[in-house]
RNA sequence: GGAGGUGUAGCGAAGACGGUUAUCGCGCCGGCCUGUCAAGCCGGAGAUCGCGGGUUCGAUCCCCGUCACUUCCGCCA
C-alpha cells in the first residue's frame, strides 16, 4: 500500500529532480498512445505531469486500461525529455517519468464531460458532476483565490484586533426585508426557527457584551429569487466595532479591500475610495450602484428646455419634473433608431414614458427632438461639453424617475459600447442615505436600509418633522456597479430606536415582541457602535472576473434553488412531517399523486 | 408573478421550402502507429430532434400548450 502513497506532487518536478525515483498519485487528465509508445498527463491540484511508457510488455497490457480520469499511483524516474521535446507551458515541463509501475487505484466511467475540454458544457451538467468540473484548471483557481482571500481577511482582521465568532443559524424569525427560510421545531411544535438573512442583531449584541471588535465569515439565507449575482444562501465578511463612527469603517475597509486585492491579485488599489453621496449618485449616475469605469454622466437639460417650445419637456418641469441629458461622446453613428428603441425599452422598464435624444452635427441638431433645439445648439454644445459626432439622450420626468430611467439606459449602453474595461477595479463608496422613504402600501414611512442605522446627528431632535430629509450614517462599498457590501453606525440608544420605530409605523409592543431582546441589550450601557458586512461571494466573483456567483461557490444552487448535485430540495416522508406537525398543502400531495420526481436524482431501486 | 433566449447522440454544435439514410467535432468501442503534449490515421456503435397536442398526405422544422435551463423586470431591510 504505501507503495503507492505519493512522494511528489505533479506539479514540483523539474530538472532538479532528474534521475529520482518518484510515486505520483493523481488522474488520467490525457493519454496519447502511439502504439509503441505511450504517454499521459497525470493531473492533481497543483499540476500535471508527463508520464511515459516505453517498455512493451507492461505496455500492451495497460495502454488498453488507462481511461480518462482514472485515479492511479505511478511509480517511475524522473528523467529530462529529449532535446526539442519540452513543454514549455507547464513548470514540469523538462522532465517526464519513465513508468516502472502503475497501479489504479479507483476507475471512471465514460465521463459526461471532459475535464478542461475545449465545449462549454452546460452549467446544469457540470453542477450535476461537480466533483468532475472542480478537478478543472478553472474551478481549481476560483476556489483557491476565493481561499486565499479568506486567509487574507482572517489575518488582517486578526491584526486588528477583531475576534471571530460564531452566531447562530437557528434564529428568531424577524420578516423585515427578505423573506425568511424556516426550520419547523420538533420540540415546539408550531414554532419555527429562522434562518439569518445576518447576523445583524447578534453582532450588536455582542458589542453591548463588550466584544468590542467581532468578525464572522457568515452564511446568510435569503429566500428570494436567485440571480446570476444572487443566491439563496450566500456568504458575508461580517464585522462591527465599538466605539467607533463611520470614518474608522471606512478606513478599516479600504485597508482591508487593498491588502486583499494585494496579496491574492498582487493588485494596488487607488486610494482614498471616491466618495459619493446618494443623491450626488443618483443625480449623475442614475443608480446607487454606479459604475464607475464607465466615463457616461449625466447632466442637468432643464434650463435648456424651459426656454425651448416642446411640450413634452415644459409639462415635465411645470409638475415638479427634471430635464436630465447623458452626451454619449462619438457615438453618433452607434445608435440606429432600432438601437434607441432598445434603449427606451431599457427605460420603460424602469418607469419612463420615453427616451428623447438628437445628434450633434458640424451644423446643428439632428434627428430626435433636434429641431427643438436648434437655436440653443452653441449654449447645449458648450454647456453640456458635447461636439459633432456626439448623441445625446434626454429624459424628463420626476427626478426619480428620470435618474433611474437614465441610469438604465447608462448601463446598457456601457455594457453595448464596453465602456467598462476589464481587469479595472473602480472602488466607491456612496454615503448619506436616506434612512427613510415613503411606503405606498401604507402611505407612512419605511426604512431605506434597516431600522437600526443612525440618523445623522442634526436629524436627532427634528426627525419626526420631516422624515424624507432624514440622512442616515450608513454607506455602501461599490465595486465596478456591484454592491460589494453596506454597512452603519447603529443606534445604541433604546429610546432613540424606539423613535425610529414609531417613524416607520413600527407599534412598539410588536418591536418589543420581535426585536424586544436587542432593545433590552440596548438598555444596559450599550456601547456607541457601528459594523460593515461585505458580499464575499460577490468579492471573489469580481476579483476572479467570474460572470456569475455561481462559479465562485464549491456546491451553488441553481436559479430555481435547486442544487442539481444532490437534488435539494426534495420531498420528505410523512414520518418527518407528522413528527413536526407539518402538513404540505402542496398540489401533488393533496392529491396523493405520486411526488414529482426530481430530474436530478437518480432513480432508486 | 412578468418578458426574452435556449433545448437535436455522453458532451458541444450544424441543419431544412415541411419530404435527407438527420450532419460535424470531442468522447466511447475496434484496428494501425516509438516523441506526443487538444497526438495522428482507418473503421464502428450511439438520437423516441425536451414533452403533449394541433395543422398537413407528410412535422425535428409551422401553430398552441407545457416542462427544464438561463438572462432581465418585479422581489432582494
Amino acid at each position: 500500500m504505501n507503495n503507492s502513497k505519493r512522494t511528489a506532487t505533479c506539479g514540483e518536478l523539474t530538472a532538479k529532480n532528474i534521475n529520482q525515483t518518484v510515486t505520483l498519485n493523481g488522474w488520467i487528465h490525457r493519454c496519447r498512445n502511439h502504439g509503441g509508445l505511450l504517454f499521459f498527463d497525470l493531473r492533481d491540484r497543483y499540476g500535471i505531469t508527463q508520464i511515459v511508457i516505453d517498455e512493451s510488455q507492461e505496455l500492451t497490457r495497460l495502454a488498453g486500461e488507462i481511461k480518462m480520469e482514472y485515479c492511479v499511483a505511478a511509480v517511475g524516474t524522473v528523467r529530462a525529455r529529449p532535446a526539442g521535446m519540452i513543454n514549455k507551458n507547464i513548470p514540469t515541463g523538462e522532465i517526464e517519468i519513465a513508468l516502472t509501475s502503475l497501479e489504479i487505484l479507483n476507475t471512471a466511467p465514460p465521463l459526461p464531460f471532459m475535464v478542461d475540454g475545449e465545449e462549454d458544457t452546460s452549467e446544469t451538467i457540470r453542477l450535476k458532476h461537480r466533483y468532475l468540473d472542480l478537478r478543472s484548471e478553472a474551478m481549481k483557481n476560483r476556489l483557491k483565490l476565493r481561499h486565499e482571500a479568506a486567509w487574507s481577511v482572517r489575518r488582517f482582521l486578526t491584526e486588528q484586533g477583531f475576534w471571530e465568532i460564531e452566531t447562530p443559524t437557528f434564529i428568531k424569525s424577524t420578516p423585515e426585508g427578505a423573506r425568511d427560510y424556516l426550520v419547523p421545531s420538533r420540540t415546539n411544535p408550531g414554532k419555527f426557527y429562522a434562518l439569518p438573512q445576518s447576523p445583524q442583531l447578534y453582532k450588536q449584541i455582542l458589542m453591548a457584551g463588550g466584544t468590542d471588535r467581532y468578525y464572522q465569515i457568515a452564511r446568510c439565507y435569503r429566500d428570494e429569487d436567485a440571480r446570476g449575482d444572487r443566491q439563496p444562501e450566500f456568504t458575508q465578511i461580517d464585522l462591527e466595532m465599538s466605539f467607533a463612527d463611520r470614518e474608522d469603517i471606512l478606513a478599516l475597509l479600504e485597508e482591508m479591500m487593498s491588502r486583499a486585492f494585494r496579496e491574492v491579485l498582487g493588485q494596488e488599489l487607488t486610494r482614498p475610495f471616491p466618495r459619493l453621496s446618494w443623491r450626488q449618485a443618483m443625480d449623475s449616475y442614475g443608480t446607487d450602484k454606479p459604475d464607475l469605469r464607465c466615463p457616461l454622466q449625466f447632466a442637468d437639460f432643464s434650463p435648456f428646455a424651459a426656454k425651448a417650445d416642446f411640450g413634452v419637456f415644459k409639462a415635465a418641469l411645470e409638475s415638479g419634473g427634471v430635464i436630465k441629458a447623458m452626451v454619449v461622446k462619438n457615438a453618433a453613428e452607434h445608435f440606429s433608431r432600432k438601437k434607441i428603441s432598445e434603449l427606451e425599452e431599457e427605460a420603460k422598464k424602469k418607469g419612463a414614458k420615453g427616451l428623447a435624444w438628437f445628434k450633434l452635427t458640424s451644423d446643428g441638431l439632428d434627428g430626435g427632438i433636434g429641431k427643438f433645439f436648434n437655436e440653443q445648439a452653441p449654449a447645449i454644445r458648450e454647456e453640456l461639453g458635447a461636439a459633432p459626432g456626439d448623441i445625446i439622450l434626454l429624459m424628463a420626468d420626476q427626478w426619480l424617475t428620470a435618474v433611474e430611467a437614465l441610469g438604465a439606459v447608462r448601463s446598457k449602453i456601457s455594457r453595448n459600447l464596453e465602456l467598462a474595461k476589464p481587469g479595472e477595479f473602480q472602488f466607491c463608496w456612496i454615503i448619506d442615505f436616506p434612512l427613510f422613504e415613503p411606503n405606498p402600501e401604507t402611505g407612512g414611512w419605511a426604512p431605506v436600509h434597516h431600522m437600526f442605522s443612525m440618523p445623522q446627528k442634526q436629524y436627532h431632535n427634528t426627525m419626526e418633522e420631516n422624515p424624507a430629509a432624514v440622512i442616515g450614517d450608513l454607506y455602501d462599498l461599490v465595486l465596478n456597479g456591484n454592491e460589494l457590501g453596506s454597512g452603519s453606525v447603529r443606534i445604541h440608544n433604546p429610546e432613540l430606536q424606539s423613535r425610529v420605530f414609531d417613524i416607520v409605523g413600527f407599534p412598539r409592543e410588536e418591536a418589543q415582541r420581535r426585536f424586544g431582546f436587542l432593545l433590552e441589550a440596548l438598555r444596559y450601557g450599550a456601547p456607541p457602535h457601528a459594523g460593515f458586512a461585505v458580499g464575499f461571494d460577490r468579492l471573489v466573483m469580481l476579483m476572479s472576473g467570474a460572470q456569475s456567483l455561481r462559479e465562485v461557490i464549491a456546491f451553488p444552487k441553481n436559479t430555481q434553488g435547486i442544487s442539481p448535485l444532490d437534488g435539494s430540495p426534495s420531498q420528505v416522508d410523512a414520518a418527518q412531517l407528522e413528527e413536526l406537525r407539518l402538513k404540505s398543502t402542496a398540489e401533488d400531495d393533496r392529491n396523493g399523486a405520486h411526488p414529482a420526481e426530481n430530474p436530478f436524482v437518480p432513480k432508486q431501486n
